[in-house]
DNA sequence: TGAAGAATAGACCGGTCGGTCTGCACGGAG
DNA sequence: CTCCGTGCAGACCGACCGGTCTATTCTTCA
């Protein structure tokens, strides 16, 4: 039961956080869904802004998961492969009714106001490029990128594309803008 | 002085929202900054919403003047002229101490909750899009653009890739993801 | 079995939120 | 001059916010 409802806390926190935001989520609201008292979330985060950094790390853990999926299967090449974990991505977002990305979503709301929630981003989005970067690398030194081509550099680009999609997706409620982006974007990258 | 304190209001709460986001700006620090009463807000807007929604859509009077300055520059050739006006933009972002973009802000904090800033953000992206795509039209007639491409579609790419950009440049406080994002976008959109 | 700490439980708190209400100042029209 | 609409002014309101506090229950292990 321990974990349990720190878990549950933090389920119900990852969707409720990408629907509403961090000022419009309401910890009352929150309890409510999950059926917690609130002695119980205070048990477990010191405060508010404790939990929202622990769903994003419950984030960043599913977000790695997709990594390891689709950049470690070597059987397709490097570059089929960022392109699958963003597609993966893409039928994630369409499962919850295409609210976008978290990162993005809090990143936006917060990164003006709250410089650790703007370095938690910051690094997020960091760590996720870096992977990507170690992928092109592969891809470049196969001969699938020009050899000019800075791979961090076309990494960073390809996940800041990905956000703006992202949120245009959600403002659309269709995957659209994911798409096209991936389709620019592979095809200008690879030539 | 009518209009003076409605203006005021306005200019500051084009400030505040960009920087606060929307349930992050409270109207009470909003009229101690601008040393108005809340009997004078609530005069000239009828609810916080109609008072963001106003807000918007000076935005986007500035927004339009900014293409009229760089798409009506006809001594430049049209692709010159849409990265003008994202150039343009980008000196803005810096002048405001790299904030982004208000769209993208408000339209990640609300669109999950409120239907008629979803709607009203996406209309601002739609109208910035059809400005966007009349000149890349023009580039195409040209022989400056590939003759295959939908002109309506590069130019949702490029705003939407633009917002993603402008994000991440919030995250960092520096412009290198606009200029990265406007060199592979030209240099792809182009050849 | 019993002591101790983790977890649950919810009443309660001060502060702030968006919004309302009443009254006053002012200026042009009759 | 009065009248009336517009704008300024701020006290006031109930609701709700995040967070605290104390008490109780469960779990574990000596």
């Amino acid at each position: 039961m321990t974990r349990s409802t720190k878990e549950r806390l933090l389920e119900a926190g990852l969707g409720m956080l990408l629907q509403h935001g961090y000022n419009d989520l309401g910890i009352q609201a929150l309890l409510e869904k999950t059926q917690t008292p609130k002695g119980s979330f205070y048990h477990h985060f010191k405060s508010k802004e404790d939990f929202a950094l622990q769903v994003i790390d419950r984030y960043m853990v599913d977000v790695h998961k997709g990594l390891d999926l689709s950049l470690g299967n070597s059987s397709l090449p490097p570059l089929d492969r960022v392109r699958r974990f963003f597609e993966l991505s893409r039928d994630k977002y369409r499962d919850e009714g295409y609210l976008g990305c978290l990162l993005g979503g809090v990143g936006q709301e917060l990164s003006g106001v709250s410089e650790v929630f703007r370095r938690k981003i910051e690094t997020c989005f960091n760590a996720i490029a870096e992977r990507v970067a170690e992928c092109l690398e592969e891809a470049r030194q196969r001969g699938d990128l020009p050899p000019d081509r800075d791979p961090r550099k076309l990494a960073n680009l390809l996940v800041d594309c990905w956000e703006g999609a992202a949120l245009r997706s959600r403002l659309r409620g269709a995957p659209d803008p994911l798409d096209a982006m991936l389709d620019f974007y592979f095809s200008a990258a690879a030539r």
